[in-house]
DNA sequence: TGGAATTACTGAACACCGTTCATTATATTT
DNA sequence: AAATATAATGAACGGTGTTCAGTAATTCCA
């Protein structure tokens, strides 16, 4: 049935259309100041027409979060890609850390604000997050099989540096670390140094 | 002049009134969800009389704020304050994350939320957040004095620890902790052993 | 003490927001 | 060509933060 093909491919097209835009947006003026009614002038439709494509804002977020973790992802097979561990375990939280000081709106979006995790919860997993934090738990076991660091719960490493590399990130894009008095350029020293040095310290 | 001190008095009386409502319904309902109108009916004056006192929404988030990292402090100065600048140190991060924890609506406005930042920045400093940091830097400086910890430049060890902790909460407080499959209980305990290695990782 | 001036407060109005739904336009089927 | 099914609309609903002309209360001064 040719029609009804087009006629899906047309959907998705439009749901495209929707998605891009709405990721533009988000990144441009953040997730609150953009509006659906801004969306819909953006792609020349009504603002009803997007409550036929998506049940919701959260929904939408949703779908841009799962793109945003795609891209994540892919810097992560880009970049960290080391046969060593424990080289590994060092490329994916430089490569984290520079992906959310690179695009601080996504990493908004995907790790801070609080609204996608209705949609999240209700479909029951979180596309593309539960990938890359595999991406992550998978270079620390392998550095623990190996005796390669001072930890012995794997889980409880994994939390560790996710929510350090988290926690610089996040202070730093919400501005938290005006309180040191430092310079911008020396911020973005320190984020580094403190990702070295945590790994260095964590080393057997 | 009696009056106008009188008439001082009763501004400082009605400034207490409504922060101490916009402090309450912030903490129940949380920052978006509390609407201007809500506080006004909640203290029986229209809305527009709020805008006597506060110039905007912001600036009343910037008052809680204050009293937030006002009650995080007194948290420090009661359960931080052992003379062995080690054992402080342990102190002061697991007090924070404590905090943090059981007033998860605070931390969010304090460490979290995007908005309150513009008045701050306005008024040129963080009230009460700089002294609460420098609780954590002081007790950071002197282990570094006395070659306790691994660490040779306090900032950068102020910075690790802090976004360690930051990480741990905020992460745990925005559900994306989830993505570990793990019981609640079960991640209180992983958060409060993630500190304890970093400690120990960091001792010398 | 009584009228003028100052201060405090009000609440309707403005320009937005996310969302819904009866209506209209378009496309498909019979 | 008419009947049906699908797609899109945009006005309307109940909400938001904020402003401001108008009113009520208070203080001042003759």
């Amino acid at each position: 049935m040719g029609i009804s093909d087009r006629k899906e491919r047309e959907k998705q097209e439009m749901r495209r259309l929707i998605i891009d835009a709405a990721m533009r947006m988000f990144v441009d003026e953040g997730y609150e100041k953009t509006s659906i009614r801004a969306i819909a002038e953006k792609i020349e439709y009504s603002p009803g027409t997007l409550y036929l494509y998506y049940k919701d804002k959260d929904e939408l977020l949703y779908e841009v979060q799962r793109e945003a973790f795609g891209k994540l992802l892919k810097a992560l097979q880009a970049k960290a890609v080391s046969k060593d561990p424990w080289k590994r375990l060092s490329q994916v939280m430089h490569t984290y850390v520079e992906f959310g000081l690179a695009h601080p709106d996504l990493y908004d979006l995907m790790f801070i604000i609080r609204a996608p995790m209705k949609t999240a919860e209700e479909k029951g997993d979180w596309k593309n997050g539960d990938t890359c934090f595999e991406y992550l738990a998978n270079a620390m076991q392998e550095c623990i099989d190996q005796k390669l660091i001072r930890y012995t719960d794997s889980r409880v490493a994994s939390l560790s540096v996710w929510s350090l590399g988290h926690g610089l990130v996040s202070l730093e894009v919400r501005c938290r670390f005006k309180v040191l008095q430092v310079s911008e350029g020396d911020i973005a020293r320190m984020i580094k140094k403190s990702i070295d040095e945590h790994l260095r310290l964590m080393k057997a």
